[in-house]
DNA sequence: CAAGGCCTGTGAGATCATTCACATCGGCCG
DNA sequence: CGGCCGATGTGAATGATCTCACAGGCCTTG
């Protein structure tokens, strides 16, 4: 270890507030991991607090920490040149993101800004990958969440490819309902958000909406959208092009 | 370890023949690996000579095998209800497929078929967590493929939901002529098959190829592409939506 | 060498989604 | 409470890409 630690902690300060860190500890991805090791590596976690809006890191950037999503959401994306750019993910509270740059060295593959106000784990570590190395339980639950990531990144490229603007809209509600399945069958989201998932327009995200509002398929509300009839959506996504009437 | 081995090895034969294993113990991926794990890696291993066109596996199917590709090239696609297919990635020989299935326990996510014939080595281990879990050198390896392939995928994501076709075509070209770079600029791939790559038509690949070729950025041959100037496509796909005159 | 099957090349018309230009609605803030 | 801003709703015109319908070329196979 070198002597200059990349993030140095409050000089004295104990280990942040020990119900901030049992999130963490309870965390799917560190619940198995020896007390030890989860100490080690949280000696580099920086507690962070920021406001809607704020860039966390930047596509091209060098990627030295994971970060964990105490309270509120992240949005990953990335942007075109001519200024469209496409949500690709939303790190909900108890999840984590960051972890391909730290793992393979690289450089970021994508924008990380503050969707909401939120409340982060900053995990920085230079030499995580040694770390990870001499864990196996925790190289484990890093296969298991890059495997998870492919398949949802998979899945998107099979939307984005294949399906129309029904099938994409329907899938992505779907996939959307079934993370926010604790809130029942709204989810909150404003439909300019929706159509960069699916990387169609507003407008054309809107009328679809409303079609299938009319048919009573979804409910809209102010910054959310409720999905009343999963199986038709289901149908429509199974069928192929067809919008289902 | 059970008494039924889930594919036996052809009895009282050699490990294969020894070039063979050979081009599998150089490969990136297992050159750091000790010996004797490498020896009980192969032990389930299985030397399979197919057809063009066969199936390897399909989207769905249960996974408990590696495979690994000597020789030839397999196509790694999905297709739609009505008919639409998506090819997701071409793996050449010296490459390895199929990770994800293994590695998470859960169904294929995409199908594989042979796009040549080719020869592979099927590495069949329903165990093959808790192996993994041991050779922490093999977790780091596939941690590594596992981040390389994320990469590809979110790639392929921003390519097709923020580029038109001048820019996806321009995109998947630069792409596989990185791959190919043994082979100078030439990409052997029909355009049928580069169509079905970025997920547009046949005829509107040739068309813009076409331009291209006039333009002196490209030279087309049969079944093949050779990129003359990729930065002028480069350029394009950094430059956003404009097909470059 | 003849035949048939992939590949490639090309045009006219149809279609889906975008663009642009607004109108309305809901909340938040002073 | 009035005003503003972000989110929603909608129509008409435009444009990119697909569909369909062929023609010719190359390569393999009998």
């Amino acid at each position: 270890m070198t002597g200059a630690l990349p993030i140095e902690r409050t000089a004295g300060a104990p280990l942040f507030s020990n119900n901030k860190l049992s999130v963490l500890r309870k965390h799917p991805y560190f619940v198995d991991l020896e007390p030890e090791a989860f100490d080690q590596l949280c000696r580099y976690a920086k507690h962070v607090t920021l406001k809607r809006g704020t860039t966390i890191f930047s596509k091209g950037d060098p990627g030295t920490s994971l970060i964990a999503v105490i309270s509120g959401t992240v949005k990953i994306s990335i942007s075109s040149p001519d200024g469209r750019n496409a949500i690709l993910n939303l790190i909900e509270a108890g999840e984590i993101f960051g972890e391909i740059a730290l793992l393979d060295g690289l450089s970021r593959t994508a924008d990380a800004t503050a969707n909401t106000n939120c409340e982060l784990f900053v995990i920085d570590r230079r030499e995580f990958i040694p770390f990870v190395r001499s864990q196996p339980t925790l190289a484990m639950k890093f296969i298991e969440l890059l495997c998870a990531r492919l398949r949802w990144t998979s899945d998107q490229v099979e939307q984005v490819i294949l399906q129309d603007l029904p099938g994409r809209l329907a899938s992505a509600l779907l996939r959307l309902s079934d993370k926010h399945k604790p809130q029942g069958r709204t989810i909150s989201i404003t439909q300019q958000e929706i159509s960069e998932m699916v990387g169609m327009t507003r407008e054309s995200i809107n009328k679809q909406l409303r079609a299938w509002a009319t048919r009573g398929w979804v409910r809209l509300e102010h910054g959310a959208i409720v999905v009343l009839k999963p199986e038709s959506l289901q149908a429509l996504v199974e069928a192929g092009a067809d919008d289902g009437e």
